[in-house]
DNA sequence: AGGCTGAGTTCCGGATGGCAACTCTGCGAT
DNA sequence: ATCGCAGAGTTGCCATCCGGAACTCAGCCT
């Protein structure tokens, strides 16, 4: 299966999910480990060992994420063959996971910014196309830059129906 | 304590984070329902049941990661008091949690991007200051919008130097 | 046929999580 | 002063998940 939408992924899940993005995100990738091998495969890592012994995750829990990944369209199977081997899959990112950048980065700067090493951030973020250095920002429609302690959730036009019930984000 | 820095922060959790932002990130958020709870906090739930019930995260666990939350400086624990009622405890995000923001804003916005209900977006951020709406964006130093896939990760100052191996992001 | 290598799978004991019931603490009413 | 109440956890029990190491499996090469 190539990618699923809200709806089959709620029926696939068996979870309800609130009718909320972020929860619907972190079902497919809030798993513990799960970014984190995301991030391998950004980084360049395609192939099993190669994360596992990086990574440090258990190969049990390693080989059920893969496949999770690949399951919901994340990550896609590839076949490779090095010389006088025989062919063994390599993951590598689907298109849709390369907006799973924008988490990934968010995760990156938050460490930068808080937990940060004091030798520097040991990881940065560049523009492939003139490689320049490329940071996350909340941007509003006004044209702003938005700092964090401005931000307020409000309901959107897909928000869940309840007459009964104080309306809040979930 | 107020905040814990990176040094500080390993000891305590005593876990080699491989120098890793994303890595140090996830392991003050990373856990099933941290996120969750700090989204319900974002959003303006800040009592014990009142998360606990719109959430439906068991309240073992909601006690436990308040309590991870509180000591790694995300929440303080404030008092209120209804009127004939005594004192209790309140969650409320501390300066450092407002810069999760950018993390909660970017899972939204994949959700609504991939995942999103038919109906539209059931949340959407607004600028506290004009009421306008607000979004994520990678922005290149060069002054672009950079798209996810435009986005290469390289090593920073910090990184951890280790000459016999290849260096990757970690 | 036998060995090698990468990619998983299996087994086991310990940690974590869900659910529901229980406790604990002040407050106001009896 | 005692009772009951409500919010905020805590505890017990059971199921699931996870880490680590050993094991399996498939194809390529000798």
């Amino acid at each position: 299966m190539a990618t699923l939408r809200y709806s089959e992924f709620m029926e696939w899940r068996e979870l309800d999910l609130g009718n909320c993005s972020v929860a619907a995100t972190l079902s497919l990738v809030g798993e513990r480990w799960t970014l984190l091998i995301m991030r391998e495969v950004f980084a360049g890592l395609h192939r099993f060992d190669e994360i596992a012994d990086h990574l440090g995750v258990s190969r049990r829990v390693l080989s059920e994420r893969l496949r999770q990944l690949v399951e919901v369209g994340l990550l896609e199977r590839r076949s490779y063959q090095e010389a006088g081997q025989r062919s063994r899959p390599e993951y590598h990112l689907t298109p849709h996971a390369h907006d799973l950048q924008w988490v990934l980065a968010a995760l990156l700067q938050y460490g930068d910014t808080h937990l940060g090493d004091p030798a520097g951030a040991p990881v940065l973020l560049h523009h492939s196309g003139c490689g320049g250095q490329v940071h996350v920002e909340l941007r509003c429609s006004c044209g702003h830059d938005v700092p964090g302690s401005e931000v307020e959730p409000g309901l959107g036009p897909g928000a869940v129906r309840v007459p009964s019930e104080e309306a809040t984000l979930s």
